[in-house]
This record gives C-alpha cells, structure tokens and sequence, in this order.
DNA sequence: CGGACTCCTGATCAGATGGACAACAAGTGA
DNA sequence: TCACTTGTTGTCCATCTGATCAGGAGTCCG
C-alpha cells in the first residue's frame, strides 16, 4: 500500500516495569514529534476543515519541516484519522456509565460537568467532532453508527428505567440527552460567539462553573428533579 | 479594485405595481442566475467550509461554468459574503420581538418553535453559520460584535423583567438565550448524527415537531414555567 | 568503532485552484 | 435595424497542494 515502511506504526508502548529502561526504543523521538504534530493538526483541521487544512499549515504550526510531518503520517486522511483515535480515546476515558440505580439528579448532573468540563479543557477536540458531524461525518460515520448509537441507547435504557420508576418526569431519554450533549458542546464550538455577545475577550474558569451551573439548575428542574447539594 | 464593472451589484429592485413591466430591466437574468449560485454555494460552503469550498465545486452544483459563477461574483470571498447577507436577511424576518408584556411562556415557546423551524426549514444556512462561528468567524465577526450582542441584550433585558416581576424562575436570561440557541441549532448541525443515532434516514416532519415539543415542555419547565395551550 | 536502525529534509512533480481576460453571444429599447 | 448593455465561456497563468523520493544525519548497542 504505502511506500512507507514504518510510518503509521503506533507507537510501541514503553515497557511497564523498569521506569528507566536502558533498552532500545526505536519510539521515543517518534512519540514526542508524533504528539506534536497531532497537537498542531488539531488546531489547523479545527480552524479549516478537513479539506481547507493543508499540510504545511500543520507542519507551521508544529514547527517542523513538511517532509517531516509526512513522515510521520504517510497522508492527510491517516493523519486525520489518528487524530480522531487520539480524541475518541480520550472521551472514553471521562465519560463514566450510568446505572439504574444511581440518583437521577446526581448522574444528570455529573454527566452536564463533565460535559462542560470537557469543553473547557479540549475546546479544539469538541469543535473537530462538530465540524466533522456538520460535513456529514465522511469520516465518523462507522464511529457514530456502531458504538455512539450503543452509547446513546445504554443511557437512555437506564434514563427510561428511572422514569418508569417515577423518580423523574416522563421526557424522551434520547432528546435529553441530545439536550445535553448540544448545550454543552455549544461552549466550546461558539465560543467566539459567546464572547462577542458578553463582551469578553477570553473565557475564565469561573464562566464554566457558571455555564454548568445554570445548565445542571434548568435541566434538572426541566426534568422534574431537584438539583444535588 | 475590481476590473468587473456591473459584478457584484445587488440586483436591482423589481419595480413594485405594475407586474409585467416592458421596462429595460438589465436584473433579470442576473436574478436568476445569482439565486442559482448562492444556493449552490451553500451546499458547497456548509460542506467543505469556506478554505475547503471550490469555485469549480460551486459552479458544477449550479450547472454553469467557473467563468460564469466568476461574473457574478468576481471573488470566492465577495460570493461567501454575499451568501451570508442572504442568510441573515432570511433570519431576520423569522425572528419578531419579545415584549416585556408578552407572556413569558409562550414568547419563549414561539421562540424555540421558530429556531427548531429554522433548523428544519434552513438547515444548510444553520450548518454555514455553525462552520463560520468554529472558524472563528473571520467573516461574521463584526456582525456578532454589534448586531448579535444587541439582539442577545435586548431580549435578556425582557426576560430579566419577567424574572423580576416573578413571573418565571431566576435563571441567567444570556444562557438561557443561549441554551435554546445551542439546542435547537443542534437539530440543523448534527443531523447525520441523530440519524444516525435514531436509525434514520432522513428527518420527517414529526421529528421536528416532536423536538420542539420536548424542548418546548422541558425548558420552559426548566424555567418554572407551564407550557402553553 | 561499525553496523543497523530510526529519523530528517530539500528537491521535485502532477494536479488542482483562484482568478484574469478577451472574444463572442444574447438581450433590449429606439 | 442599430447601438449599447448584459451575459457567456474557453483559455491561460501563477500559485498552492498532497505526495514521492533519494540521500543524508542522528541514535543506539555490542
């Protein structure tokens, strides 16, 4: 396929163990520019698209050579793509499950700071996923047809399951969580929006704390539950 | 600047009265084509983004050759900004006033029914304006800093009335705004996810209706208030 | 050392892209 | 019909883009 015989290689995991090793790891260099590179093509495919990006942009902005980059990552679509494996993983790891028996308020109101949190500390990665979702997903379509509907559907199954209990109003589970997911991804994506209508030049962390607030408040109470503490 | 002399210029006002004019009108054609164009273009611009969106692209989805859609409009730019003259006229129309004297429930429930009819009706003008706000809105920037923020204060100004006479909840009217916002924007926006997600298709028309319902019933509830009729 | 690997990069290329332009066609009012 | 404006399009060009490649530099271990 490629001429390339060992770029696209995942990086070989260090060897747990021996903090120090003194063997060889042919990764170690790669790792490092590897990182740096994804770093940089996440604000360039942020700021342009997939096909406004260009190569040299991401190679400026990591500050290496072009020939450098795609040495790393053979053409733009692998790059793309690791990118968004690095992104999708670490959403993974934040998002906790729901179980039917967790307080309702409680879990609705994890999952809106998380949510919100997320936003605040990887705006680049939540405005990627928008930007691919509004050009129809040519890349995510397989991601959102095989684990995002199971995502979707496993919460709203425990979502019903509390309803069904009576211990929340009777909303669609999916529409809720659609709620939450937009309203929260709104604070990364719209950002320059929000702060031209505040007036601000920049966000501080205390506009998050406040945006999770009035969220977890108005959902909640839109749900029928009170809010927690 | 431009070696087009007649390019560019808005098209002439249809005389109003009399219909079937035998006056000279040299906007004809000019009309025709322009709407042609800027449809074409928005399909292009929501799908690629502007640095990703060709002339060439946007001449095919319009049926004209390149040299044409260039004598309409004599830059890439001059046409992306003319698309989005086109869009906020468009919105602007839609959106009417809230008054301090309206019911705060059902003025917020128009509200939200307006916007998710918007997403329906105008999806590709939501997905244009979503993609230019991600990019930071190089484009509509001075439009956010001095339209936007005053249509944003003014109708938090009212909403802060109602609050203040206790008529609905205290909740922050600027995330509120953008709470409807974000969530209704989200129907045009993600589309290919929630189809996804639910399995579908294509939207149908109780999709919609059934999405403002629910954000209709939980916002406003969110908000302590009751949902109209 | 030296060999084997990993990493780096300038030069190069074919194709796309925004845009200019000139010649030509069609429409319009008198 | 005529004079003039408006509309149409093929051709051309400088520049950019993704990708290739060949040669060289750096790193590591025995």
């Amino acid at each position: 396929m490629t001429k390339h015989s060992v770029a696209d290689i995942p990086v070989s995991e260090p060897e747990p163990g021996n903090g120090k090793s003194r063997k060889y790891r042919p990764g170690r260099i790669r790792e490092r520019n590897r990182e740096r590179i994804l770093a940089a093509a996440e604000a360039e495919f942020a700021q342009n698209g997939y096909k406004g990006a260009t190569i040299q942009n991401i190679a400026e902005r990591a500050g290496l050579p072009k020939s450098n980059v795609l040495y790393y990552f053979s053409t733009k679509k692998r790059m793309y793509s690791a990118m968004f494996d690095d992104i999708l993983g670490r959403w993974n790891k934040v998002f906790t499950d729901i179980r039917p028996d967790d307080d309702p308020a409680e879990a609705l109101a994890t999952f809106i700071r998380n949510k919100v949190e997320m936003s605040r500390k990887y705006p680049l990665a939540s405005r990627l996923f928008a930007m691919e979702i509004i050009q129809g997903a040519p890349f995510l379509l397989d991601h959102l047809r095989t684990n995002m509907r199971e995502w979707v559907r496993g919460r709203a199954d425990v979502i019903q399951t509390w309803i069904d209990q009576g211990r929340m109003a009777p909303v669609d589970p999916v529409q809720l969580i659609f709620l939450i997911w937009s309203s929260t991804q709104h604070y990364a994506d719209f950002q320059v929006q929000i702060l031209m209508v505040e007036n601000k030049a920049e966000y501080e962390k205390r506009d998050f704390d406040h945006a999770a607030s009035f969220l977890t408040e108005v959902i909640l109470r839109g749900c029928g539950l009170e809010s927690p503490t």
